[in-house]
Order: C-alpha cells, then sequence, then structure tokens
DNA sequence: TTAAATTAGTGATAATTGTCCTTTATTACC
DNA sequence: GGTAATAAAGGACAATTATCACTAATTTAA
C-alpha cells in the first residue's frame, strides 16, 4: 500500500536524513514510518520529567526542543538543544528503560515523530539497512559531542560562544541568551558581557 | 576450524565484552577475531599523529592509551584514555577516512586489536549480531560523553576531580596528574592544589 | 651511575568568571 | 490594554582559576 502524500509530505525530511545514509523505496519508507507516532507539543509544554520512565526517541519535524538537567540546589544546565531534523530524548533512561536524569521540553510549539525502544529495535532487526542507519547516526552524534568536549576544555567562555554562533547561526534569534549560557557553562551575565564585546 | 587456545586465551576480554551484548558460538568468536591484527607499542610511541589518515580503531588487550589534541600554541587538551577493554581512536577521522585532528599514542607498552573501517563494515554486514553490538556500545560512548559534558558544564574543578577518581580509582596510580588536569580542563597548578584540599 | 627529563608542589599576581543587585526592555497572557 | 512574567544589560565585589616563577623529588635513559 503506498501513501505517496505522506512520501511526498511532510514526512520529506526524514526520509531524506535516512537516505542520506541508506536509499529506501517508497514501500520501505512507508513501513519505516509506520513505527513512529506523530504527536503535537505546545511551548513550555514538558515532554519528560527527570524521574519518568522514557517511552521514546523524539525526531523533530518542527519546532525546537532542549534536553536539560537541573542539580540540587536548583540550577539548570541545558544538554542539548534540537531543532528541525534533530533527535532528542534522555538516551540513557531510553536505552536502559531507567528512571530519566534529565527532562525534555519544548521551547516552540513542536511536531515530532516518537519512537519507541520496541519500535526501534524491530525496525533495526527487520530492516539491516535500519540499523546501519542508526549507527551512523549515533557515531556521528557521538563525534559531535567529543568535539563539544574539546570545545570545552580548551577554548574560553568567548572562543566557546562564537563557536556556538558559527555552528549554529540559526539559534541565537530562537533561543533566550540566557538558555546558550547554560548550554555554554557560563552565567546568564558573563555572557551578556561577552557577546557586547 | 577451532582454535580453543585463542578463545579461552588471551583475547578472552573481547569475547566476554562482545557477549555481554550478544551471544556468539565458538566459531562464530574465531570468525570475529580474524578480522582483527594483534598490534603491540612501545611507551611514548605514537600510534596516530594530527595530519595522518587513520586506519584502525584499537581494542586495548593491555596498556593505557591516550587521544589529545594540541591546539596552535602548543597545548595539549586529552580527550579520552583507555586502559584494557576500552576502544579508541580519532573518530572521526577513522569513520569519514579524513585526516586525524587528534593524536593518539601509549602512555605504557600496550597490546592492542587493531580493526580497519573495511573489516569493520563487513563484520557489521555479514553477521548483523555484530551490527547490534556496536550500535549498543556507540551509544553507552554517547551516553558517557554526554555525562562528561554535563559535568564540564555543571560542576567545579573540585567535583570534576573527585567525580573522576571516584569513576575510575585506578587511573590516578597510572596516569600523570598533569594529564589528568588536561582530561579536567583545568591547569595542573589547579589541580594540584585541589588535590591537597 | 650519573645527567637529563619529567613530575609535583607552592607562592605571588593577574585574569576570568560568578554572584548579587538594580534597571530597563520586551514578551506573554487575562 | 494593562499587568505580570521573562529577558537582557551592567555595576560592584567576591571567588575561582590561570600564569609565571621557582624548588624539590622522582623517573628515565645514555
Amino acid at each position: 500500500m503506498v501513501r505517496p502524500y505522506l512520501v511526498t509530505g511532510m514526512n520529506i525530511t526524514l526520509r531524506q536524513q535516512i537516505e542520506r545514509i541508506v536509499s529506501l523505496s517508497n514501500d520501505e519508507f512507508e513501513w519505516v514510518l509506520s513505527h513512529f507516532t506523530e504527536q503535537y507539543f505546545k511551548k513550555h509544554q514538558i515532554i519528560i520529567n527527570e524521574g519518568d520512565y522514557v517511552q521514546n526517541d523524539f525526531y523533530v519535524v518542527k519546532g525546537l526542543i532542549k534536553s536539560s538537567h537541573t542539580n540540587p540546589d536548583g540550577k539548570e544546565h541545558v544538554i542539548q538543544f534540537a531543532l528541525e531534523d534533530w533527535w532528542i530524548t534522555d538516551p540513557q533512561a531510553f536505552h536502559n528503560q531507567t528512571k530519566a536524569t534529565l527532562s525534555v521540553n519544548c521551547l516552540e510549539d513542536s511536531k515530532v515523530l516518537s519512537l519507541t525502544l520496541d519500535n526501534k529495535e524491530k525496525l533495526c532487526r527487520e530492516l539491516q539497512k535500519m540499523e546501519y542507519f542508526f549507527l551512523k547516526k549515533t557515531t556521528a552524534g557521538y563525534i559531535a559531542l567529543q568535539k563539544r568536549i574539546l570545545c570545552l576544555i580548551s577554548s574560553t567562555a568567548t572562543e566557546r560562544y562564537y563557536n556556538l554562533l558559527d555552528q549554529y547561526p540559526g539559534l541565537i534569534q530562537r533561543i533566550p541568551k540566557s538558555m546558550l549560557a547554560s548550554y555554554l557553562g557560563v552565567s546568564r551575565e558573563t555572557l551578556s558581557r561577552l557577546a557586547t564585546i
């Protein structure tokens, strides 16, 4: 059964992301897509609370979502921002089916495609190309995190800020500077002073 | 063809690591192992130089290896230490077959099992369990790096140091404190003062 | 075995960053 | 449309960390 409006329509970006790594027939993509659930969230809506069990990994179709950890004295530290075409969840809680240590919430009204762990494993088992795709994506993510670590241990706050602006020029218009500061590991006051240099 | 001395002998840890995730018959493990090359390196030996093409991912059988980046003014920043039963390489250069931006060298005489990218992809293609294994390992690595990032953006130097000692109590006996400092993103003088508290 | 290199600790000082505070501007929402 | 909430900037000061310099102990290697 082919549903061309889906293939050529609104989930084109997910298909493109997958096809940058492996090629899929229309039927294969339809089958892949059938393992996802479409969900809509409002700005400020909390998708995952620290302590929750985590049912899904989220592919962002539209909107902006962040993951963060809040320490005992109430300070929030941003782990990740996810714009369109990114994935986000609490990966530890999701993959090990344990309680979340991160919270995930929306900075804008968002549309996502949700994938349960069971469905992810089913995709991998039954279509090896999908396992290859996830391996490549996860490896790319690992490399990106190593770069962020190098930046954190080797660069000044100013360098880290301009590095972020370079990498994601669109981000600064959509995210409050206090959250960029949190992502960079500096106080919002310090970032405010850096940004005026 | 079964070679029991290998199965029960010196590469037992690699088999155990794989079998924590998927189970293998003796023949399967022999076949997997045949894709690796045994190599020996001396202390201070450079395995990968920045600028090199990277042929291998290295599984450490014995010894201690580090990866690091040296910035233009000559300061070295440690990305990773790899003890026995860990993997190490420049992952970006290895997976994309581009020039290394990290250098990899030995802190102790080391024995490794080297895996080329072609052989890794062959393992994944021909024995899906191995692709599942690499996906699980890479996912676990991703989660570990997210934790290190959270530590870097949310903890003081003192907290990061004691956190490292907690996680890897054996490390401090084998690694100069100047390198632990580099890994933690503080100067060796600062670490020296923290450690005496 | 001895000289050279590496490692570690510490003082003095400068630079960076955090914290607390107030003010102003902007945005969200009844 | 008006009030509340959020966001941003910056002053004043404290805390943290880096840098440079020097010494001592330990390890390495010819």
